[in-house]
DNA sequence: CGCCTAGTTGAAGTGTGTCAATGTCTGTGG
DNA sequence: CCACAGACATTGACACACTTCAACTAGGCG
């Protein structure tokens, strides 16, 4: 994993706080942690994107780590209907489950490798070490914060605001956003953002034409936006 | 807190799924757990509803436990909108906090009875206790599901079955929910529930017409619903 | 008992979903 | 390397669930 420096990344009021690094878990480990989590864990690389990790219910035995590429995690609804609950990159954990079964799918949407930590060692390696513990606690509480938020958008935002959120997510992560053109690739399909937003593709279209007229990005095919008036599209998300 | 029973409650298989008791954080800890707990707790006592506990942005300083009563967390948007995250009862956990600072306002909706963990003395807790830390991972992964599960409410489902959804959730609780009676005792106003569910009181009301119109409950008052047709009610939180 | 807040009902407006048609990428095979 | 095919994205027209605004009614607490 990156960033292998010692840090004592337990402040005591940040507990059920941010221990920072953005989320990432692997930002915040040491050493000596990764080479014990090293130990439990087997490597799994997905050369291509759109392959299933785990499905919708199935018996739940790993707990899987990012290093590289992007996940997607979502629940299908009996009828067509799908709800994607995240994109997940580099330094995320997914495997949530219930009941011993996961709660969602997941899929590759781009090359990716992970590490795999089955439970059961997992978890008797967090009752030996609960300094490393808590820092699964806290990237949860991350999580959750995330979950929360993603809660107010569909709430709250119209589907032109959700759209200018979603963007601006990509702005803080140079694998998908170039800094110096101020190029965001996205590495999803409109349905997916659809189903993440919460709204249609033909939706995501219209609200992206819309801020191509209004002038705050520009589009070079589907897949690839370049950011024009970054202020407009902050007050697009905020307003 | 309540049942105080010796439980081996960590089954390996369970990480990060359900250590069960329905995500009640004092179901499964241990007698030795619960007096470690009490030794840094203070009791806090709030007489009333509509209380706040604490305000979104504020300073956080401890991580709170409901013994007795009903809390709601919510973001209060710039102009008047609200987005109620949850509505929690004996058994939760709340105080989510991000860098220092609570993300959410917290507020009474009944009298309440609360445990007060300081966040210093709690992490440092945890840190000596992995088995009790563990519980509180898996209180966070519940707690996770449980966002993930209204993020599926809030982004595909209509107010009608969102509704549906939120009233078949009380059935669970004995507190507000008499058996024998069927009948719903809602602590809360329709603005709140509205809140909660991203809509309007008007559009609250509305449904709660056409269930009482369709005959799966009945309405004596606005705070108290029978319910005359339960499977009706599962189909409308269903379909 | 009466005031005031909260809830309900009605009418009108609108954002977004749906259905349908057209346009544009992408990747595969000739 | 180019051409084709199928999937994906975009645009337009229309429908409708829900919001908004307004008036009225009912609870509940002093």
């Amino acid at each position: 994993m990156n960033g292998p420096q010692q840090r004592s990344a337990i402040l005591p009021t940040r507990l059920y706080g941010d221990a920072d690094g953005g989320g990432r878990l692997d930002a915040v480990l040491s050493a000596e942690d990764l080479r014990r989590l090293e130990g439990i864990a087997s490597v799994l690389e997905l050369p291509a994107r759109d392959r299933l990790i785990y499905d919708q219910g199935q018996a739940a035995e790993a707990l899987y780590f990012i290093q590289r590429g992007m996940v997607a995690t979502s629940v299908h609804d009996g009828d067509g209907s799908r709800q994607i609950l995240g994109f997940l990159r580099s330094g995320d954990l997914f495997g949530l489950a219930e009941q011993g079964h996961y709660i969602s799918a997941a899929r590759t949407l781009t090359p990716v490798r992970l590490f795999c930590f089955p439970l059961a060692p997992l978890q008797k390696l967090l009752l030996t070490d609960a300094r490393l513990q808590l820092h699964f606690l806290t990237k949860a509480a991350h999580d959750l914060r995330v979950a929360q938020r993603q809660l107010i958008v569909l709430g709250r935002y119209s589907v032109h605001r959700r759209l200018a959120s979603f963007l601006l997510e990509f702005l803080r992560h140079d694998d998908v956003y170039d800094v110096t053109e101020q190029c965001i690739r996205l590495p999803m399909s409109r349905a997916d953002m659809a189903d993440y937003l919460a709204t249609t593709p033909e939706s995501v279209a219209r609200a992206m034409a819309a801020m191509e007229h209004e002038g705050m990005i520009r589009r070079y095919g589907p897949k690839s936006i370049r950011v024009l008036d970054l202020p407009a599209l902050i007050r697009a998300a905020t307003v």
